[in-house]
DNA sequence: ATTAATTATGCAAACGTTTTCATACTTGCT
DNA sequence: AGCAAGTATGAAAACGTTTGCATAATTAAT
């Protein structure tokens, strides 16, 4: 019975200074700053580490340093593309960095985020991003005072105590209904993401209905309608609006493209054609609005380079901590694009 | 010049030990098993934590026990709908554990792949999981030295040297191309996604093949094609396989459903209609494949049962690890369900 | 060939925890 | 009251690093 349990004991920086014939001071400036150690002795710890197969201990080192060399970020939700496409272009910039992301979802709950947040911080990220400036008040004090680099993405907030990066949801929402009213619409739905739980669906809206008022266009009021980024649930409320014969919209501003591409199947299914018969205008410019038939007007908001700003200025943020500057808070706004397809016609 | 910098030193176990006028020793207890200490000092700890805002320091904690309380998970894109529903049910059942992810995308990249679970490892992760079954040896022989538990998710793996859970790719596309068979086609292109890379693409790919040869249905070479998982890309692809004249095929099988969605839109585009001119069948049912119209017939892949199912099984190899016990390696085959809706149809 | 300046190295303390071991304090039982 | 058994506590070592300081080795300058 030689089963030879044989532990398997990790390599540690030690076991290396030991190999090279060397201590373990100069290991350690190798692998964090190789041109402080002498060719000869950096060729033997190279050696040593290989024949080891050592891989260094972060969690270890940022007991001594600061920076563990993570930064967490909080999404709603990675089934939504256009946040999966921010992520995706914010880790990949990260990788530069040689900093690695934790991630989670928050499914659109604010005290998951809390909690979320919290374990971060237990694991010592160097930084944390948050989605939108809609968060639970003892997160943000608690960020604040432990002076943690925050970055608030996909909204610009003008004015808010972190920095944020990110669109005016506002502008975005008077866009889309400048659009439809300048082809001609006057009978147009508004029908956002959830208000009470989305800064951002709320700001949209908004900007919708403002501009909808500056021209006494009133929606009735079962045309003004919220549903969750749920393709299944907003197709079915599409329906019923579309169904419950009365007066009908001539147009239809989405929350989002989820909800215009929901809208524009629910049409389809009741044999309405898009454009002609209805026009849809969606917000985001997700991945196959351009490809489906019709092809969706939409907003684009950019969303990896807002992952790629993203992951930049956090970089900043953190270097700027560590040589002791007072890094000033900066709001930056990113343009959206409008993407005049298929999916709008004029009336 | 009284800048006063104010550091803010974050209060340490020590500090809280302090406050509490009791011992670090009985504050770690408290943290980490609370029945442990005595209902009085448990008190005066929790209000010492409290009042200076105390936070425990895992990376710290690391270093003495193993456990970083993280683990790593590497998957191809997190623009895939499907693998995003993975991640996220995944990551929200680690909750659960009181773990957190270090989540990463590899691009469909091996190399960057080694990268990640290099970093993943230096951050002491405690497992990694990967999707598939093909990755570089050196990243295979590492985590196998190293005596991390690894999960590979998604495709069921039997006999593999790791654990794994997942489905079966070939039978997969064995089901794809028996239904359209079933339903009197004979004229059937097979466009996967890019099988060098993808072993999931490569299995489902010669799947369908080897139906197809069973009923000597040799499809031209010009119906056997290859897309990166991409609309803009499947989309011409497809167009491409149309127009050129010639025979055209009565069905498709898409590789996954980015594929199938792509074929539908190209044929839509050509004033083709499905299923009465062209069929159209997918694989996994994406976000939308049910709703679009027409409603796409796939084969669902259960992302978030796998998710679920691989947090579970982390948990319990991590476990099992503390408790020294061998963990035997396991290969879960998880079922498939045929979806038969809108997009096909008899010939 | 000296000396001065520069560069490379090693020692040891520090980082914030967990955990073993020994000790002090409570109980409950006779 | 005395004692055994149990329970709660604290001291100190350990984990794998980084880094300030002092020294040793090398190079450059005369």
């Amino acid at each position: 019975m030689k089963i030879d349990k044989k532990k398997h004991k990790v390599a540690s920086i030690t076991d290396v200074a030991h190999a090279a014939k060397t201590s373990i001071s100069t290991v350690s400036r190798y692998f964090n700053n190789p041109t402080m150690v002498a060719p000869a002795a950096a060729h033997r710890i190279a050696r040593a580490a290989e024949e080891l197969s050592y891989v260094r201990n972060r969690a270890a080192a940022s007991t001594r340093n600061k920076r563990s060399g993570t930064v967490g970020i909080v999404i709603p939700t990675l089934e939504s593309s256009i946040f999966a496409e921010m992520t995706e272009s914010f880790s990949s910039r990260l990788l530069n960095y040689d900093m690695t992301m934790l991630l989670t979802p928050n499914l659109y709950d604010r005290d998951i985020e809390a909690r979320i947040v919290r374990s971060f911080t237990e694991h010592r990220v160097d930084s944390v991003v948050l989605v939108g400036g809609d968060h639970n008040d003892e997160v943000m004090d608690f960020l604040e005072v432990r002076q943690l680099p925050v970055l608030l993405v996909w909204n610009h907030l003008a004015g808010h105590r972190f920095n944020s990066i990110g669109v005016n949801n506002e502008r975005i929402g008077r866009m889309a209904a400048q659009h439809l009213v300048d082809l001609g619409h006057r009978d147009i739905a508004v029908i956002s993401g959830l208000t009470e739980v989305n800064d951002r669906a709320a700001g949209r809206r908004e900007g919708a209905l403002e501009v909808l008022a500056s021209y006494d266009l009133k929606p009735l009021p079962e045309w003004v309608l919220q549903t969750p980024y749920d393709l299944d649930f907003a197709k079915s409320l599409v329906s019923n609006l579309l169904l419950n014969g009365k007066p009908r919209p001539t147009a239809i501003i989405g929350g989002n493209d989820i909800i215009a591409m929901a809208a524009i199947w629910a049409a389809q299914s009741h044999g309405l054609s898009v454009p002609q018969d209805i026009s849809v205008i969606g917000i985001g410019d997700f991945k196959g609005s351009a490809e489906m038939v019709p092809a969706l007007t939409t907003i684009r908001i950019p969303a990896r380079r807002i992952g790629r700003m993203a992951a930049d200025r956090i970089a900043e943020l953190i270097m700027g901590q560590t040589s002791g500057g007072v890094a000033k808070v900066e709001n930056l706004e990113i343009a959206p694009e409008f993407k005049f397809r298929q999916s709008t016609a004029s009336r």
